[in-house]
DNA sequence: CTTCCGATTTTGTCCAGGACATGATCGCCC
DNA sequence: GGGCGATCATGTCCTGGACAAAATCGGAAG
C-alpha cells in the first residue's frame, strides 16, 4: 500500500492515486471493471500498482471530466487523442465579463501568472485596487480574474499550483482590501456570518462577499470554510447575526446543497436571512424556500436594502 | 449519500463523516464491525446514518488517536471516559510551553473565543504581536494558544465554530505580522516553497512557518493547502525553490504522510530540500530519507544556518 | 533489573462483486 | 420544436474476507 519507490519501476498504490489524481478508490476500481482503464499491474500481494503514465493518463481524463465530459466517452481514448481533445476546447476566446479590465489586461494577468511573478501580480493586484476601489475591485477584477483562470485551467493552459498561486495573491489583496474598509458604529449595521460548508474548500467567494458586505456597512464575522451545519446555526445564535452568508463553488455536491440549505434553514430562526451564493449552478436551479439565491455580487447592496426596509429591521439592530 | 436532513434528527453519510472525522470509510466500518462502535442507524436504502453524537465521539477518538493511544481501548469508553483521558495526557504540554504568556494570560483569550468577541480578540493578539515582535509572537503566543484552544475543544469547553474564529482571528493577525516582515534583496535569500498536501485542510501552520522563515530572510512562496504532490514538484522547479516546506496536522493518515513525502522526495532535485512540521506525531516516529522533521519552529533557524553552509548554496542562490 | 528478540495481537487498508440512486441522454409523441 | 417518460451512465455504498505492517507481549540473556 506505499509507493514502493524502490529503483526504477515506480509504481504508485490506489491510495497514492486517489491522493494524486482525486479520483476515489471506488472510481477506480469500478473504471476499471467498467472500461478496462487503467488496468494496473499487481505487486506481490496482488495489489494494484498503477504505472506514472497510467497516472499522467488519469491526471488528463481528471480533468476533461471536471470540464464536463463524459468517462465513458473519454476513459477508453488513446493519450493522444485525449490530448487532442483537450487543446480544441483551448481555442475559444474568453467570454466578455470584463469591464473594468481589457481583455489585454485579463490576459496580461495570466502571463504573470504563468510566468510565476507572484510578487508582480500581487502588485499589479493591488494598484488596481486602490485605482477602481474595493467594490469594483471585487466585481469587475476579481470576478472575471476567477473566470478566467477557471477557464485557462479547464484547457490545461494553466497547471493547477498555478491556479493556487494565484488564489494566494488574490486572497492577500482582498484581505487588504477588508482591513482598509472602517468598521461601522456598534449600534449600526447588519450583522453577517460569513462561511462555507463542510466539503466546500474554496473561500474566494467568501472574502470578496466580504469585502462587499463591509462596503456596505454589515458587521462581517467569517468563520472560514468547512463549518458543520450544526455549528453555523450555534455561531448564527451565538453572534446574534441577521444574515448567513455561505458561497458555493459546485466541488460539492448539487444534493448536499439543496439538503444542507433546507437544513440550516429549518435549524436557523425565521428573523434570520439565509443567503447564498457563488458558481454552483444549482442554486438557481433548485431554488429552497427561504434561502436567497445570489447569482452576482452586484446583487448584494439591494438585497441588504430590502432586508433595512423591513419593519422588524430596527428591533433587529438594537439588541 | 447525503445528509438526509429530514426533519428534527440531523444524520451523516460515511462519506460526510469521513470528511468530518478524517477515518477512511473503512476504517469506519471495520470499528462497528470489531468493536461495535459506532453503530450507525440505517437509513432506507440500507446506507449508514451517523448521529452527531456519534460523530462528535468519533472526533474526540481521533484526537487521542494521534495523540497516540490505541483504538482498541478508546473506541469503547465513554464520551465521559474519554474526556477525562483526554485532560490527563493533556495538561502537561500545556503547563511548559508557554513564555511570553502566562496562563492566565491565556485564559483570558479562551475567554474572548468563548465571549465571541473576535474584535476583542484580534486587537489582543494585534498588541501582543506589536510587543514581542513576529518571532516571540509565533513561537511563545501563537503556537501555545493553539494547543490551549485544541485542548479546550477536545474537552469539550469550546464549539468547532469557536475554533474557526479563533483560527481566523489568528490568521489575519499572522498575515499582518507576515506583511510586516521587509522582502529581502532579490539576490539574497533561500527559495521556500510552502503548502500542504492533499486532505490536510489546516494551514495556520503554514502561516506560522512563512512568517518565521520570511524573518529569517528566505523568499517565500506559499500555495495554499491542499496542493496534489505532483503540482508540489512542479512548482518547485518552476520557482526554482530551495526548500519545500510541508506542514502536517493529523487530519490526514500517517501512512498517506510517510507515503506521501517519500514520492515527493522522488520527485523533487536532490538539491531541493524537504522540510516537514506540524503536529502530526508520525513525522518524528518513522522518519524518511531525505525529509527534514521539524518539531518546533524554533529549530528553523539552525537548519537555515546549516543549510546555508553548503557549499552549493552560493551556487543555487545565483540562477 | 534492563535489554533484546521472536511470537502474537492489533489495526488499517485492500479486494471482489453486487446493488442502487441520481442525473444525463435519447426517442417518442404532441 | 418542446415536453416527457424510458433507458443508460456513473459514482458511491454494501458485505465479508484477507493480509501486511506496527505495536505489544513474553520470556531469555546480559
Amino acid at each position: 500500500m506505499n509507493d514502493r519507490s524502490g529503483q526504477g519501476a515506480l509504481t504508485l498504490s490506489i491510495a497514492a492515486v486517489e491522493r494524486d489524481t482525486g479520483l476515489s478508490k471506488d472510481t477506480l476500481r469500478v473504471w476499471e471493471r467498467r472500461y478496462g482503464f487503467p488496468t494496473p499491474a499487481r505487486d506481490g500481494v496482488g495489489e494494484r500498482a498503477y504505472t506514472l503514465p497510467e497516472v499522467d493518463k488519469l491526471r488528463i481524463v481528471k480533468r476533461l471530466l471536471d470540464g464536463g465530459h463524459r468517462p465513458g466517452r473519454i476513459v477508453p481514448l488513446s493519450l493522444a487523442q485525449l490530448q487532442e481533445l483537450a487543446s480544441q476546447t483551448v481555442d475559444q476566446p474568453l467570454r466578455g465579463a470584463a469591464t473594468a479590465l481589457a481583455l489585454d489586461d485579463l490576459r496580461a494577468h495570466l502571463d504573470h501568472i504563468r510566468a510565476h511573478d507572484v510578487h508582480l501580480l500581487r502588485r499589479e493586484l493591488t494598484r488596481l485596487l486602490s485605482r477602481v476601489g474595493v467594490s469594483r475591485f471585487v466585481t469587475e477584477v476579481v470576478v472575471p480574474l476567477n473566470a478566467a483562470v477557471g477557464d485557462a485551467w479547464m484547457r490545461g493552459q494553466l497547471e493547477i499550483f498555478e491556479e493556487h498561486l494565484y488564489t494566494e495573491a488574490v486572497q492577500i489583496v482582498l484581505r487588504i482590501a477588508i482591513a482598509s474598509v472602517p468598521e461601522p458604529s456598534q449600534a449600526d449595521g447588519l450583522r453577517v456570518l460569513l462561511t462555507t460548508f463542510p466539503g466546500e474548500p474554496h473561500g474566494l467567494g467568501l472574502l470578496m462577499a466580504e469585502a462587499v458586505l463591509a462596503l456596505e456597512g454589515c458587521r462581517c464575522v467569517s468563520l472560514g470554510v468547512q463549518t458543520p451545519l450544526w455549528d453555523i446555526a450555534l455561531a448564527a445564535k451565538a453572534l446574534r447575526s441577521n444574515i448567513v452568508a455561505l458561497s458555493f463553488t459546485g466541488c460539492i455536491g448539487p444534493n448536499l446543497i439543496v439538503d444542507g440549505l433546507a437544513e440550516l434553514r429549518a435549524k436557523l430562526p425565521a428573523d434570520v436571512a439565509l443567503w447564498a451564493g457563488g458558481s454552483a449552478p444549482v442554486l438557481h436551479r433548485r431554488p429552497v424556500p427561504g434561502v436567497e439565491p445570489f447569482g452576482s455580487l452586484g446583487d448584494v447592496s439591494a438585497a441588504l436594502q430590502r432586508l433595512r426596509s423591513l419593519p422588524e429591521a430596527v428591533a433587529r439592530l438594537r439588541p
